[in-house]
DNA sequence: ACATTCTGTAAGCATAGGCTTACCGTAAGG
DNA sequence: CCTTACGGTAAGCCTATGCTTACAGAATGT
């Protein structure tokens, strides 16, 4: 999805992985959170938004008080996108291994990289 | 560890996303990458320093030509951070399944939701 | 009704950081 | 040597955005 670098910014951000880290226990509302965490409780607020619009962390109103949890399924798609870059990763690298030998089989006058790049 | 944001930072930046998406399918060197990005040389030379100094690329230098190639163990540990949190996310909501429907049992008079906070 | 509690929103500020241009160093090739 | 190719670094600009304070709104309890 397109939505990934949305996801990605969301995920990353130093605060709203504190967020995040303190939601992985239980649901919380906006200013347990706050009470727990160095920034001010529309700080939080602002973050858990940012995070609601990613998909990280679901919203469920009760009263005058807004819990949040997160969102397993988004968690995996996350997971899931890094773990295609892995695999993609380890394929590369064992692909490169195999060129690697099979150029080395006798000791080779010609360069294991080029010369000059086509531009 | 502490410098799980400094990854996380790393890896969430979206030219840094563009760029490790190029090194999926091989090592590239630094030109290589900037010619299929629409950011400049050294904008391109100095994310590839960021994500050398966050473990998600690992660099060799052949003559002039600097290839960088992804990390597949890195970016295993990246993987394994959001599958924790993702397997948290799942206990806090079967867990919270269990206390609410425990709770309805019987229509209740009591809150299924505190009133007052502890502060 | 009124006060209290819990929260979202607006405005503004300040820092971080991504990008560009310019410059310098190093390796390779004629 | 001298030139060319390739890449890192410095300085500076500029936008994005995280944070705070101030304000407004909705639900609850007395």
């Amino acid at each position: 999805m397109a939505d990934r670098i949305e996801l990605l910014g969301a995920f990353a951000d130093p605060t709203r992985q504190a967020v995040l880290n303190l939601l992985r226990s239980r649901p919380s509302t906006v200013g347990e959170l706050a009470d727990r965490l160095p920034v001010s409780r529309p700080a939080v607020s602002q973050h858990l938004q940012v995070l609601k619009t990613a998909g990280l962390v679901d919203e469920e109103r009760r009263g005058t008080r807004h819990y949040f949890r997160l969102n397993p399924k988004r968690l995996a798609e996350l997971r899931e996108h890094i773990d295609g870059m892995w695999r993609d990763a380890l394929a590369a690298f064992s692909n490169f291994a195999a060129k690697e030998s099979s150029g080395n089989d006798k000791r080779r006058k010609t360069r294991a990289y080029p010369t000059k790049r086509s531009r």
